[in-house]
DNA sequence: CAACAGTGTTCGGCATTGTCGACCGGGGTT
DNA sequence: AACCCCGGTCGACAATGCCGAACACTGTTG
């Protein structure tokens, strides 16, 4: 494959930076981080700005992403197979378990999510659609780890961050968890990201049988597992059946 | 100000495109429409897809927006001053009125919408957080053109799109409605985009008192006038409560 | 069955294009 | 007032990416 255009790529880089680092950055900073002559940043940002991609603070004169990319973004959502075909099974099983459902896919080793419902006694909570998630502590995560061997590799080979006592951080715990995963077809977290906070996901397969995305419910885990503390039967069973719905409609036929 | 970098132009372009037609676009066909060499946009699109701004669609070759880009125009709403503002004064709203509440700026003449809150009653909505409203048939798109002289010129240029009887499409009742709500500081929309469905917005400021944005409510007629067919006004004072708070948030001392 | 009309992709030469570093102008701070 | 850092500008040089033709492939058509 040959080579990039090296100014848009520059450009993705710039706008990745204004991402991930929340908050505005004047040009030199990002010079600076990207190792690029200041007078080379401006060209580019200026560009970027006029198509609207990033916004300059008029008082400050720094830089923040602009509004047409939430624009791309959503439309991508529109576009997105997966999340599209979801959508149909997302809502019954929110209705039927009572907890909020995600849908998630893996990008860049972490697990974007493409849709939520939101609980249905509960609208006070806040929409994570386009958020990225821990792959590691996440029910979603795992699911998702657990048929990419890649991402899994990559993610055992620094140990992750723990965000409770039982995140899973060690190499060995994890790869055993992920294969007790392929073993069952379907995952859960025990208040490994967030204390009391319990999910349970199943991967979704797309043609070919690949697995292409992850469906999982969350909620607290007095209401999602049962008595010795494993996530309620019942409850598993929607969603691997969610799971063989979404499949079944993005084609994937052996199964 | 110097001219932008051809490349990345174009590679906006490319993406905006993709946005537009909702659906997967071969190569000749943007080539096409943006007369652009094959090769050309070839090598554009190949970076594109490097960063992950677009995808590729294995069997049928053509390209579609890519992941990246969700979380990148998330990232948006996280850094983006107005929605972050507003959100502690959109929940209230919505709460007191009963309605769902959306929140919205001009986007190269369309309204943006940078955040929503469901209707408390009603979860089976669809957010619509980054899609564009036609500003000449909502009351968010109204009011936001009636400051915005430039903006509003550009609707009544050419006759905008009828979406239902009501929709005002002349230019001189356009404009007349636009400079009643400049008037009253407030503005309606009663079945002119969605037959039975009505709106109420008021202008957003942010410092300097400028109008950075526009908040609104919208729901079913008979909830949101009276008999005689006018906004109730208890509704108004609700909707020009909470635009004022946020613009107090804001920095628009002079109010 | 072969010719065709599509597709996406590659390649290399030419010159357009964007990069680069030094140079402005202005706000803060010291 | 000297300084430092900011964002923005300019122009010369050459590296860069553009371009059009050629390629490999698929499905369709005569």
């Amino acid at each position: 494959m040959p080579g990039q255009v090296q100014s848009i790529a520059r450009a993705a880089a710039i706008l990745r930076l204004l991402a991930s680092s929340s908050g505005r950055l004047g040009i030199g900073e990002i010079a600076r981080s990207l190792n690029l002559p200041k007078g080379t940043a401006h060209g580019i940002i200026r560009t970027l700005q006029d198509v609207g991609f990033v916004e300059q603070d008029k008082t400050s004169g720094k830089y923040q992403l602009g509004a047409t990319l939430l624009h791309l973004g959503t439309s991508y959502l529109d576009v997105n197979e997966l999340r599209s075909r979801s959508i149909n099974w997302a809502d019954p099983l929110a209705a039927r378990s009572g907890e909020a459902v995600r849908i998630g896919t893996l990008l860049d080793g972490k697990v974007l999510v493409v849709h939520h419902v939101f609980r249905p006694d509960d609208i006070l909570q806040t929409l994570d659609v386009g958020s990225l998630l821990p792959p590691h502590a996440t029910a979603l995560g795992k699911v998702l780890l657990a048929y990419d061997v890649g991402a899994a590799n990559a993610v055992t080979q620094r140990e992750p961050e723990p965000y409770t006592r039982r995140t899973l951080v060690k190499a060995r715990a994890l790869t055993r968890a992920l294969s007790e995963i392929r073993d069952n077809g379907w995952g859960a977290e025990i208040g490994e990201m967030t204390p009391g906070e319990a999910g349970i996901a199943a991967p979704i397969r797309g043609y070919g049988g690949l697995v292409v995305g992850a469906i999982g419910l969350s909620g607290p885990v007095d209401r999602t597992c049962d008595g010795s503390g494993n996530p309620r039967p019942a409850l598993v069973t929607y969603v691997r059946d969610a799971a063989r719905a979404v499949s079944r409609d993005l084609g994937a036929t052996r199964w």
